[in-house]
DNA sequence: ATAATAAAATAAACACTGTAAATTTACAGT
DNA sequence: ACTGTAAATTTACAGTGTTTATTTTATTAT
């Protein structure tokens, strides 16, 4: 007779693998974690783990998931708790969500954004949309900001070019997102803006010259939106 | 009696080491090169190497080191090759030069810029100095821009952050760099936006939004020489 | 040519790793 | 108590970096 698993148990073992297996990464990187290791922290044997994760690749990729959730909720409960007063406040709330997420889950953030997993390739049916979730709400709120003229584009941002104006084409059909071209790109490049400066803040290459990298990010933000028209 | 060592032979076979590792790690990631994979590549047994390369972490500083100096390489001949009318050219050459070797060299890319190796400890004292020689060309050629009016410091960008300031009154000493506050703060962020654009680039999160990755590249370098008030 | 010698390669061993298969243990339902 | 199954363990295999001791190889001096 199949006896009702006890799935309480299960979800909790599987949680606990989860949590050091989080915990063994921060420490030794995104491809230094090892199940035996997180068997002798458990008091459990490498191959018990299978029990819980077919394979160590399946256990990456929940550790992946739930990085991108993580950083999406971030970000998504910095926006809820910023001054309502203006688009801008709740933009920049979020962008500095982006950086104190990443100081503060360095290795979540590596395993999402950095170097691919020696032998891991990541699913990317679950992975794709995932990674779109935590700008989401940024795209609506400069699209907003754009229709109500609380922003404006900058001259030398256009025209965008043709190339991409010729792809976007197809893309607004498949993504259900409608902004103006010059929008998109702005987005984009305004995205490698922050996490540029985020990735070099992460491996110490910024450090050395300005010493105060925050206020780098600060200053460089504000200065994006300025240059956009937008104040807080 | 000491016998002159066949400084010939053995640098040859440390090149041909090097060489397949290289190769290796372009296949199998930054963190997946194994001595014995090597030495099965050259019929060599794997202890061999040690006598070429004190250890793993040794192969992979000279690994580091070479991109490094490839990458100057790099950039210095696209440089000497750019048309020699002004200042804008050749910067410009420098940072497509930039994203082209890391395109084409996206493992020693991410060896330089990425995720550090799980037991991986880089020498700062050799790898220090090497990570700002890539961009001496630049600080240069931009100082000299300042200097002649070619370009001028949008508005957006004064005064350089308060903290940052206070900083580089100490860094200009140690580095012997002479340069305005807001000068330094505008070439990190600015090496922040063209290194976000890579990043992105090589971890694929770009190209589903935009296609033609290169043409946004350009897009953004060309909106930030226009708004310093540079033209070709 | 031969003997001496140092360099360089190997073989063996150690402590690790992920994973597969077989086996044992523990427990819920009858 | 018995049975069926979930979940753990044991065992094994093929791989990893590195150390040690040993052997081979190559070169130089006689």
């Amino acid at each position: 007779m199949a006896r009702p698993r006890r799935e309480q148990v299960r979800k909790e073992i599987a949680e606990e693998i989860k949590s050091v297996a989080r915990n063994q990464m921060s420490q030794y990187g995104t491809a230094g974690l090892s199940l035996r290791a997180i068997g002798r922290e458990l008091n459990i044997t490498a191959p018990a783990i299978y029990n819980y994760y077919p394979s160590l690749d399946d256990l990456i990729t929940v550790l992946i998931v739930d990085a991108f959730e993580d950083l999406a909720n971030s970000m998504e409960t910095a926006r809820a708790n910023a001054s309502p007063a203006n688009c801008v406040t709740k933009i920049e709330a979020i962008l500095f969500a982006y950086r104190q997420w990443a100081i503060e889950h360095p290795v979540d953030f590596q395993l999402i954004y950095g170097n691919p997993i020696p032998g891991y390739e990541a699913p990317v049916e679950v992975t794709g949309p995932l990674a779109r979730r935590p700008f989401l709400g940024l795209f609506e709120l400069y699209t907003e900001a754009l229709k109500t003229g609380e922003m404006t584009l900058p001259e030398e941002y256009q025209p965008a070019p043709q190339s991409i104006r010729g792809y976007l084409k197809t893309w607004h059909e498949t993504s259900g997102i409608e902004a103006p071209d010059e929008l998109v790109c702005l987005l984009m490049v305004g995205w490698a803006r922050i996490h540029g400066l985020v990735m070099l803040e992460l491996f110490h290459h910024l450090q050395p010259v300005v010493g105060d990298v925050g206020a780098l990010y600060a200053y460089e933000i504000r200065a994006f939106h300025k240059r956009l028209g937008m104040r807080a």
